[in-house]
DNA sequence: ATGTCTTACGGAAGACGTAATAATA
DNA sequence: TATTATTACGTCTTCCGTAAGACAT
């Protein structure tokens, strides 16, 4: 019945209730909404917009369609999605980021048609965006203590260390035993990890970091020490249980496959 | 993503499993169909049949999207008949076709862009009719003894007559009261009225009808009488109670109007 | 040999953008 | 007057059918 450019612009224009945006959203002129709505209201026999040159709104039976149509229309995009193979995937901190790359590189070459974008996630945001949909997957720090959320299997594991300030007379020690933690300042979680870094480098407590750390976030005001006797720091990647998918134990398998065939953690 | 045309192809090649016929289906030629089919599974990036000039089969893949992609698309496709008004109408009997015409006819005034598709539907067959889908409003005869079936109120009342053999000694009589009835062989249903008329007529038994009847189905074999005492039959329209819709209601409202309008039953 | 799917190619429909116009605040 | 939606019109993509080819039974 109804064309895709039709019921994306008419989506759309729902959305944002004005042309232009609308037209710079679907990448076309704001003409051809124009007229590509207007052609719609033709065929569906009813008005969907009021709209005057200042104001655009729904009628109650754009309201209506719009309400039907959403749904409908995002399960055909998440059918096609699905056995293209498309996943959209979040890394947690710069050293996941390289590691993500090198298994969504991979996972390409197996399915040429899908598109596999990357977004970086904050430590703080990977649990709301996997159960919110916002991502398909994401590579993040074990163990995972947020329920609806499955885990695909260590992929990474890598020495903790502990950072401190340059200034701190800790420094100048070539590693901490982990039972001296207790008695250290150990800082809070904060929204970013360069947030975190930046109180220890101003003095105001310690942090336990990956060993990855020492290489992606060196600053002059922080120092790495190996925490001795400490468990391994571990990553994998993480997805919603019950949206689990074809494509997500591909790539969780692809991201196996990558670390046996010799990538290891930074 | 995907287009309509690719869509439909794609589902309805899914369901014939043959090139020409699904051609035949949409309209157009299997040139098209192949070429349509070719360019979507570039698109996803994987074959969604196996087929040979002599067997198309649905691939694991492709099976996977009809799975998914079928009931979006019906869902899309609702949406869009629900708010362009397109209804689909059964009516039982010759009467209510004409009837039924009439009220089809004032409701595409309003409604220029629906389709209003008419069918008959024999005494046996409307309420399943109504509860699979098949249509989504009928005309029939009331009261509905139907669960699940929603009825929109009298439309027609006429008043009750029996039907006789015209060799039947009956048949010279002027009316009949309803009393005498529980004495004389009343026919049960059949799949047919024509079938229970040419029953009556070979003399098997009697059977009240509606006045209309002497009208729409006069035979030389059979001879109505006015059943003096009885109830009226009464009509109306039918609709599964859980899918009604605005539509529905607008066609409901639509046939008291015509009712009102002097149009009474025949 | 026949039925069936695919490739080649010319024609038509319509999706699209630019520029000019109308309408609202 | 400035912003925004609509109309007019020419271009160009691509959808489509006819005819010929390839393939399986």
């Amino acid at each position: 019945m109804l064309e895709r450019h039709e019921i994306e612009a008419f989506l759309t224009l729902g959305d944002e209730l004005h042309f232009g945006r609308t037209a710079e959203r679907l990448h076309v002129s704001t003409t051809r909404i124009s007229q590509t709505v207007a052609k719609l209201e033709r065929r569906v026999g009813a008005a969907l917009f009021h709209r005057t040159s200042r104001r655009v709104a729904l009628t109650e039976a754009g309201r209506q369609l719009r309400d039907e149509l959403r749904p409908a229309w995002d399960q055909v995009n998440a059918a096609v999605r699905r056995v293209s193979g498309t996943v959209s995937v979040a890394f947690v901190g710069a050293a996941g980021g390289q590691f993500v790359l090198r298994i969504v590189e991979r996972y390409r070459e197996r399915h040429p048609a899908a598109e596999v974008p990357v977004r970086e996630a904050q430590l703080g945001e990977f649990a709301t965006w996997l159960l919110d949909g916002v991502v398909d997957v994401a590579l993040v720090p074990y163990p995972i203590e947020v329920p609806g959320l499955a885990a695909g299997g260590v992929l990474i594991s890598e020495a903790r260390m502990l950072a401190v300030s340059a200034q701190d007379p800790l420094a100048a020690r070539q590693a901490v035993p982990v039972a001296e933690l207790a008695d250290l300042p150990v800082l809070p979680p904060a929204a970013t990890f360069q947030e975190m870094l930046t109180c220890v480098g101003s003095g105001r407590g310690v942090l336990p970091v990956g060993a990855h750390v020492r290489r992606y976030y060196a600053r002059p005001d922080v120092a790495y020490l190996p925490l001795t006797g400490a468990d391994p720091v571990e990553w994998g990647l993480a997805w919603h249980a019950e949206r689990a998918d074809a494509r997500v134990v591909a790539l969780n398998r692809v991201a196996h496959e990558v670390v046996r065939g010799g990538a290891s953690a930074a």
